[in-house]
DNA sequence: TGCGGGTTGAGAACAGTTCTCAATCGGAGC
DNA sequence: GCTCCGATTGAGAACTGTTCTCAACCCGCA
């Protein structure tokens, strides 16, 4: 796994776009970066509220990033719209559908082999995919065998 | 590119689950199969009303059909959810983010290559995967091509 | 024809999201 | 440090999409 993009990286984006990177701006970055696990906008507004964060900056804020392509939507496994950092530019989510740990993976070959494939066989101009794969991670495997018992 | 699946396989389907295949169900069904693109379920309600179909009824029945793997959720360029059938049961869907037509194509292989690589590498146990390829097809493109005078 | 269970439609209720608008913040210029 | 100005923010209303409720209806069965 790689680490967390450092929030400075980020501030850099937005210095380049003449976008203000403000506090609040900053502690939603950090809400979603700083969780190995996707989170829905609920989640983060329930978790900023105490830091004078308003539900409709979160909302605002989360779309933001979604569209500097620093969040990626994911959902989890009752659809759920969650929202996951790093960027996934180049890299899909593997969640986890019990506890929604996200691992990100390349497998973007893959794909743009199949993209190259289908472009070609149906005369579509192919502009991009979505590809989430789900799973459940080893430690809620390990936690459900443990739970037979009750 | 498949024929689309005959309403007498669906009422099978049905019949052999115990399900009443009922006149609404029918409606709901053929506006989906008929249309060659993906539809929202307000778009589904809208085009049913007339029929005397509700709202609520269409919510159901799509629900019922998604749950049964008849209907396919995707998304289009907006991020609205629209369902597109046939089932998508091994097959993903290539969506024409302009004009939502849906193109059906296996690239399962492809996939499964990847999820065994993955499932190896990340220790998830992998249940399943979401692939949509967003296109445009080439008639919108050529209809674009043709906007560009005006 | 009468019965019973599942389905339906209308509209209320609910949840999630967006909008509105005044207050606030932060940077630029002095 | 102070003032100005535009962007951002928070609270809550408004809106939208979805689900729930409940009486009426339909269909298969006897």
């Amino acid at each position: 796994m790689t680490d967390p993009p450092p929030t400075h990286d980020i501030e850099a984006v937005f210095r380049e776009k003449g976008i203000p990177f403000t506090r609040q701006r900053r502690l939603i970055w950090e809400f979603f970066a700083g969780a190995d696990r996707a989170a829905t906008i609920t989640e983060a507004a329930d978790a900023l509220r105490g830091d004078g964060v308003g539900q409709a900056t979160v909302y605002r804020t989360v779309t933001l990033f979604s569209d500097l392509g620093l969040l990626a939507r994911v959902q989890d496994r009752r659809g759920d719209i969650c929202y996951t950092a790093p960027p996934i530019g180049h890299s899909h989510p593997l969640v986890c559908g019990v506890c929604r740990k996200v691992v990100r993976f390349d497998g973007d070959g893959d794909v743009r082999d199949l993209e190259a494939r289908l472009g070609a066989e149906s005369g579509f101009a192919i502009y991009g995919h979505h590809l989430e794969v789900y799973g459940i991670c080893s430690e809620c495997r390990t936690a459900k065998d443990g739970d037979h018992a009750g």
